[in-house]
DNA sequence: CGGCTGGTTGAACCGGATCAAACGCAGTGG
DNA sequence: CCACTGCGTTTGATCCGGTTCAACCAGCCG
């Protein structure tokens, strides 16, 4: 704890953090097997720890990165929330989307050359940073990296695709419920109890995210807390129904009445 | 043309085109600059150029391919119009997105191994695939390539993120203007007159894409011709004040009375 | 304590969906 | 040639889900 008061005291002043415990180190990290290092096998993955920035704890509120600032490569969520948003011309600001431990972000910002999106700590929260640099080595791992990539980025596409679908043809209450389903697996997937949820963010940013109303959120937890779907104090759900929220999910018809 | 007929009874036989007439090189080909190999000097392009594959025109209505379908590579458009669609668990139809000459589909395939959309042809086209393997060998074109794929994919997740805020937060009226001036934009990209447009999809598509009824799409339409922001005849469209157009899509406010 | 932020609840309004009907145009067949 | 048919589009009338505006409440902090 000494330890850490004194390194605390140089990511005040470095944003890299160059003091590198080897605690930190993708060999040892928990989160490898859902990091990209989780595809390489031993000796390629000393050279790709190398590369991999590690950054100082961002605290709530703090930018990882701001839109239209340089790419500097694609972030790991090690630890703490982190949600992501953009601005349009007329000064609306979108969230759209949430990270988690173990998830990525960033990669989108590489056509041109920044990002397009702000990514701000929902709380306190540590992040790496893998360069462009891995994926451009002509080498073994980097045809591993390749696919890796390619995966991810598909994969964010895919998700984005989910959000499309769900804003253009869902009612409020469906669109709450595919939130939920969603969280809840990623949740589960990043460490959390699959019994509750705790949710990392307001109101006014899940309405934010699925173009509704803050009030429509409330009245709609608490319509589905009336059904008996779940338990919810503030940000925290409990006894949630899982199947019910996953007919919700599928079809707003039948599934919120029984 | 007798030696097209005779082609274009091989086509009906087989799916790759095998009989590779010169012009259709993408040393010769008209849409090289848009393609992932206008990045590529010409020994590299030579290499490229063996490995695409050139299929046969594909009739309206028929699919590329059909999600769920494995992977088999990328396309870009060589001429038509393509539009993608999802179909989710309920079967519902989404229509994620229309694809112009130049333009490339399919990449979201990867991560899972199988195409997440279908593909269709709006009318009679044609399509060259790019196998993945491209991206996969040591050589001097591969970064070039992976650079080239890294851009195509973020600007997927850019186009999906702009629909992404369309849908959430704006009016009817702005997502057709947003719509529109997209469409202006990459039409003229395509090689389309700037005068006129010509929508290559019925007002169903166009709503179901930015998730509208029909109805609404046709009442908007002619509520920005009586505006005098445009004259419109059913697919034809014609002196549209582009500005104007912009304007609605920035605000929606001040931009429609004037 | 008062101020502040985030969440809930109520009442009125409105934008867009839905239902329904009619029209224009292209293709088909007598 | 015109009647018939079917699809895509337009227009009108009605309805409803979700927004907006507003008040109020609960917890937290200085």
């Amino acid at each position: 704890m000494d330890q850490t008061t004194e390194e605390t005291l140089n990511w005040k002043n470095k944003n890299l953090y160059q003091y590198r415990r080897p605690v930190d180190d993708c060999m040892n990290c928990s989160r490898r097997t859902e990091c990209l290092a989780g595809s390489l096998g031993s000796s390629q993955l000393l050279m790709f720890n190398n590369e991999v920035g590690r950054l100082r704890p961002y605290s709530t509120g703090q930018n990882v990165y701001t839109a239209g600032e340089n790419f500097r490569g694609m972030y790991v969520v090690k630890s703490g929330f982190f949600k992501s948003n953009s601005v349009n011309s007329s000064g609306e600001l979108q969230i759209t989307g949430f990270h988690l431990p173990g998830e990525t972000f960033g990669i989108e910002g590489f056509a041109s050359g920044h990002y397009n999106y702000s990514v701000e700590a929902v709380e306190t929260g540590t992040v790496c940073r893998i360069p462009f640099s891995v994926f451009e080595q002509n080498n073994s791992s980097s045809i591993v990296l390749v696919r890796a990539l390619a995966g991810l980025m598909s994969n964010a596409i895919s998700h984005d695709n989910e959000l499309i679908f769900s804003l253009a043809k869902m009612s409020a209450a469906r669109r709450l419920a595919v939130f939920l389903v969603d969280l809840s697996s990623r949740m589960q997937r990043a460490g959390f109890s699959e019994k509750d949820l705790t949710l990392c963010m307001r109101r006014t940013d899940i309405g934010n995210y699925l173009g509704l109303a803050e009030e429509t959120v409330s009245r709609i937890f608490t319509r589905f807390q009336k059904q008996g779907i779940l338990t919810v104090n503030r940000r925290y759900i409990e006894k949630y129904n899982l199947e019910k929220l996953k007919g919700i999910a599928r079809d707003d018809i039948n599934a919120e009445g029984k």
